[in-house]
DNA sequence: CAGTGGTCTAGACCACAAG
DNA sequence: TTGTGGTCTAGACCACTGG
């Protein structure tokens, strides 16, 4: 007959913030005395306070206790799916083209983001993926062929490197950089968009441990949304 | 004398995933099995696998068991701070400036993203973030003042209703959505920047239970890029 | 129906950091 | 130094859901 559950310790945390009982700012019990009062194990005040304290919504700090941020940096969670199933998750028909794959020294600013030695070849890929056979997203991806030597024999005419990678090459670490740049001429023209369009864009980086893995934008449509929730 | 965590847990079982020890869309043993194989309880691994289920490296059903999916759907951390802590995160100079307030009958579109009568007056806001006395990000914003009725004797021209709101108005439920968008002439020109240029755009609905708190437009001056990591 | 993950408990020890 | 959260254990029961 356990009728406490640390969902339930955790809601009634969160009344007490929401009331100010728990004042921002201010300290809370103790894990123990909070274990005592609502009647169940340390372990399931834990349970419940460590979850508040990942969404940002408390503060903890061994010996310092418990408290209530004056300023709460909320997180939210982002689903990062591969771009086919984006697609598909919209009820409409996911459709690729490869359009340029080049082995070449990157430039400068590529170099720079995967920290490698401008003398290093790398694989370039441009590709375009389709919603409904109308242009979705425009990928500009360099691969480091030394974190994955297979992808010189992949075939990415069929699946895209987005695809490939995710199957293929685990990685550990990623960044990424949400912003909105201008449709140049060439890209205009392979979204079918008119110039001058806004676009939203995604810079990726991705590593294994230290190796760089592959840099890549995505530029999509006009009008597309990446949503989240909190 | 415990050396097994339920970190070191999680990384065995990441090797064993990036190793494909454990193949993309296969299971891999239960609970129990591990526990005794690494010698620790069961507890210990249950955390170290909820975690990576959570970040989606992992999928989890009773009965069914747990296996590494075949398409990983990542989940990314996106920290929403108080527009000023972001700027002055940046080690910028935060300045605000309060551009409107009225009380007034809200556009259609508003009504529909709030899920609102369209004859509910509504506090619409108008203010500009600055850093180092430049323009940062423009925020377009409505708020019920049913949600937050100290709203109306609040005064809005030193503190923003960004930070006003995070401080008086805990929220339940919140949906983000980011896109990009073009420069106004009348954006543009409370931007200081050209018009026709890219504006990355953050629209924000926020809600304490099922009552509608606020509706909010971000929309940051180019250049701007939000950042994630995984 | 039965196997698997989900969770609770009571107790213990430990790591960290504030004072 | 010492209080606080972090974690592990061993055992137990439960909830869900696949077969």
């Amino acid at each position: 007959m356990t009728a406490i559950t640390w969902q339930s310790v955790q809601a009634e945390a969160l009344r007490r913030i929401r009331t100010r009982e728990w004042p921002p700012g201010g300290q809370i019990p103790h894990e123990a005395d909070l274990a005592e009062e609502l009647g169940c194990a340390r372990a399931t005040v834990n349970r419940a306070l460590r979850d508040l304290a990942e969404s940002g919504l408390l503060e903890r700090r061994r010996k310092a206790g418990t408290r209530v941020p004056l300023n709460p940096v909320r997180k939210a969670t982002l689903e990062i799916p591969i771009i086919r199933l984006d697609v598909e998750a919209r009820g409409q028909a996911y459709g690729y083209r490869l359009l340029a794959r080049e082995t070449t020294l990157p430039p400068p600013d590529v170099c720079a983001t995967l920290k490698l030695q401008a003398k290093t070849p790398l694989i370039r890929i441009l590709a375009l993926h389709l919603a409904d056979n109308t242009p979705f997203c425009l990928e500009d991806r360099w691969i480091n062929p030394l974190a994955v030597p297979e992808i010189v024999s992949a075939d990415l005419t069929t699946i895209s490197a987005n695809e490939w990678l995710v199957q293929n090459a685990a990685f550990s670490r990623g960044d990424f950089a949400f912003g909105a740049t201008l449709a140049t001429d060439t890209t205009a023209l392979r979204l079918s968009c008119p110039q001058g369009a806004p676009l939203f864009t995604v810079d990726r980086t991705t590593w294994a441990a230290a190796l760089p893995i592959t840099a890549v934008r995505l530029s999509y449509a006009p009008g597309y949304q990446m949503r989240a929730e909190i």
